[in-house]
RNA sequence: GGCCCCGUAGCUCAAUUGGAUAGAGCGCCAGGCUUCGAACCUGGAGGUUGGGGGUUCAAGUCCCUCCGGGGUCGCCA
């Protein structure tokens, strides 16, 4: 079903097509002016400009073409040429009842086939607060194309072939050189179980990095030990598929604490077989040239603003780079998925990188039919407004950071006296389901491409546009619909009607839904979303602050009020899964 | 130095991509619970959208120019 503006946008452009105008003109949205009308069209404006008019004179005649249709209850004009709208509370009415009975909430199909890279964690690097936001975006893009049905592959991209392998391995020798890996002369297979386990990795990794940075003897034996393993030696491949595993396990926890999943897990190792065959074939192509030393593609075009430096395809001394593996991971993708977009949920600050190998990609004909487009995001800093750090200035861990989250969500719902008498567990799954859906909703609240300041005693706040509000929200709703229940109420699913202010108010935003979304993965932007979500919550509460509902003697008006709960809570609980949040049951 | 992004209420952030009187939250002030969950609701104060100029019916949004912050500028990822 066409969303209301879409509707109303319809009837607009079938008059401004009467005039011999363009249709499009009659583009309907909500009011920035409540108090002149729920709708306003722009158009006339426009069009005056178009027709070499006056523009009140076109308004004038879109009114009267608009006034003629029962679902108004006012059109008219104001200022140069504005054109407000309001519709009828029958025609709100039916409009919420068969939003109500939709399957997708209003929301129309978007059928594709999409890829989704996020996450991008590290092989031996603990995962931490710059994984955050890439996780929690990409997440709520992908469920977000995923309600308009299309279909989704999330892939979780790890680095796990880089020097940083090498780094470790040659790291590792200088401190075991006895485990049976090193061991060049050795046949045969290798230990089942792992030499290393997490807390080494973490501790080896930052020795590794400033061994190499200080000493160009380990430096070199990092980048023989890469090119051993990536060449195939047994037992550092074997080494190698130790830190793989003992590293996803790490992955997989904290994932599964932020409550996402992915589809592919694959990682850059995946493509390497693939990297001289495709520079065989741009080479053919003659995209790539020799320059400096090293093998590169030229990106940059004529009528380019700024400068793109070309993409960097083999390093002088032969080696590949996050460019080349990229563009390896585009053919890959191609054709394994044949998706018909890409999307990377990345750092802002790789967009020239990005940009460097979607043009390169396009050139060499990798990239199909398949659009790619880099989706970046700010950084998240601390209270100082730099990047945020730990309290004793290191990088905080995404798995200390959940745990505090956590934490501090328990300590507010013992502060308040909530879930005081359940049970330990549903208790901690209350403070977890909390934690996360605070942590979350405050990052995609603001502005993917924003920058924003972590403080967790504002995100934890259970007042005011925060995740515990909104699941506080959703859970009073769930307590009056049980309670009606209890009472033997009949909730219709049909006929809502409009009686009162605060019951329009509450349609209005209801009937927001479909546009939103649609607004939301147009702009990939989640925090429209939570503008929704946290209007409709406010109209609730507003709703259910003036109506006692249950008392209510009228049965129809009852019936429909109770419809209306319910449809405030599909929806809420509907947009707060687009952003990744549960709503408990009770709390 | 070149290029890109940003500068909005005391603080943290929005603004349907050029629309009317720039909106929310927190904080502040004043109100509202013997009935469905008050983690709630109602009302109020708070702004030269960093400064200046320009484009037009209309500019936080587009152009120019200063000021201030961040990022980035071929063999890191």
């Amino acid at each position: 079903m066409a969303s209301l503006t879409a509707y109303l946008s319809g009837l607009a452009g079938d008059a401004f097509g009467a005039l011999d105008l363009p249709r499009d003109l009659g583009l309907v949205s909500r009011s920035d002016r409540p108090d002149l009308g729920q709708f306003q069209c722009n158009g006339a404006m426009a069009a005056a400009r178009i027709a070499k008019t006056n523009p009140r004179k076109i308004a004038d005649q879109i009114v009267a073409a608009l006034s003629e249709n029962g679902c108004f209850s006012d059109v008219s004009i104001a200022g140069p040429g504005f054109i407000n709208l309001s519709v009828t509370d029958e025609f709100l009415g039916r409009f919420l009842t068969s939003l109500a009975a939709d399957d997708r909430l209003g929301v129309e199909a978007a059928p594709q086939k999409v890829l989704f890279d996020y996450g991008g964690p590290n092989i031996a690097k603990p995962m931490h607060v710059g994984h955050l936001r890439s996780t929690i975006i990409g997440d709520s893009l992908t469920r977000l194309f995923r309600f308009v049905g299309a279909e989704t592959l999330s892939d979780v991209h790890m680095g796990d072939w880089g020097k940083p392998m090498g780094m470790l391995i040659s790291a590792l020798e200088a401190e075991q050189p006895d485990l049976p890996y090193f061991d060049a002369s050795r046949s045969g297979s290798y230990p089942e179980e792992s030499p290393v386990t997490l807390e080494d990795l973490e501790r080896l990794y930052p020795v590794a990095a400033a061994a190499c940075k200080a000493d160009p003897v380990r430096d070199e034996a990092a980048r023989l030990a890469t090119v051993d393993l990536q060449s195939g030696r047994p037992g550092y491949r074997a080494l190698w598929g130790h830190f793989l595993a003992v590293s996803r396990r790490a992955m997989e926890r904290e994932f599964g604490a932020l409550g996402v999943a992915f589809d592919l897990w694959k990682g850059e190792s995946d493509v390497h077989d693939l990297i001289p065959g495709m520079i065989a074939s741009l080479k053919k192509a003659g995209l790539a040239r020799k320059d400096q030393g090293a093998l590169i593609i030229d990106v940059a075009e004529p009528d380019d603003s700024h400068e793109i430096p070309p993409l960097i395809l083999e390093k002088s001394d032969g080696g590949a780079t996050y460019a080349t593996t990229d563009l390896a991971t585009i053919l890959d993708r191609v054709e394994t998925g044949a998706p018909d977009a890409i999307f990377y949920v990345v750092d802002q600050r790789q967009h020239m990188h990005f940009e460097q190998v979607f043009r390169a990609a396009k050139k060499g004909g990798l990239s199909g039919r398949a659009a790619l487009e880099h989706i970046g995001f700010g950084t998240m800093n601390g209270a100082d407004g730099k990047p945020f750090k730990t309290r004793a200035g290191g990088v905080m861990k995404l798995h200390d950071l959940i745990a505090m989250v956590r934490e501090k969500a328990s300590e507010r719902l013992s502060q308040a006296g909530l879930a005081t008498d359940f049970s330990q567990e549903e208790r901690a799954l209350i403070a977890n389901q909390v934690g996360i859906g605070a942590l979350k909703f405050a990052d995609l609240n603001t502005h993917r491409l924003s920058d924003y300041i972590f403080d967790l005693d504002r995100f934890m706040r259970f007042e005011g546009k925060t995740g515990p509000y909104l699941q506080y929200a959703a859970v009073r709703i769930k307590s009056i619909l049980r309670k009606a229940v209890e009472e033997d109420a009949d909730i219709p699913d049909a006929a809502l009607s409009i009686t009162s202010d605060v019951e329009r108010a509450l349609g209005l935003a209801l009937s927001a839904f479909p546009e939103a979304m649609e607004a939301a993965l147009e702009r990939r932007a989640p925090n429209l979303i939570c503008d929704h979500v946290y209007a409709l919550a406010q109209a609730y509460s507003r709703f259910y602050a003036e109506h006692h509902i249950l008392s209510e003697k009228d049965e129809a008006l009852r019936g429909s009020r109770l419809g209306l709960c319910r449809a405030a809570l599909t929806q809420l609980v509907a947009a707060l899964g687009l952003l990744g949040i549960d709503v408990p049951k009770r709390m």
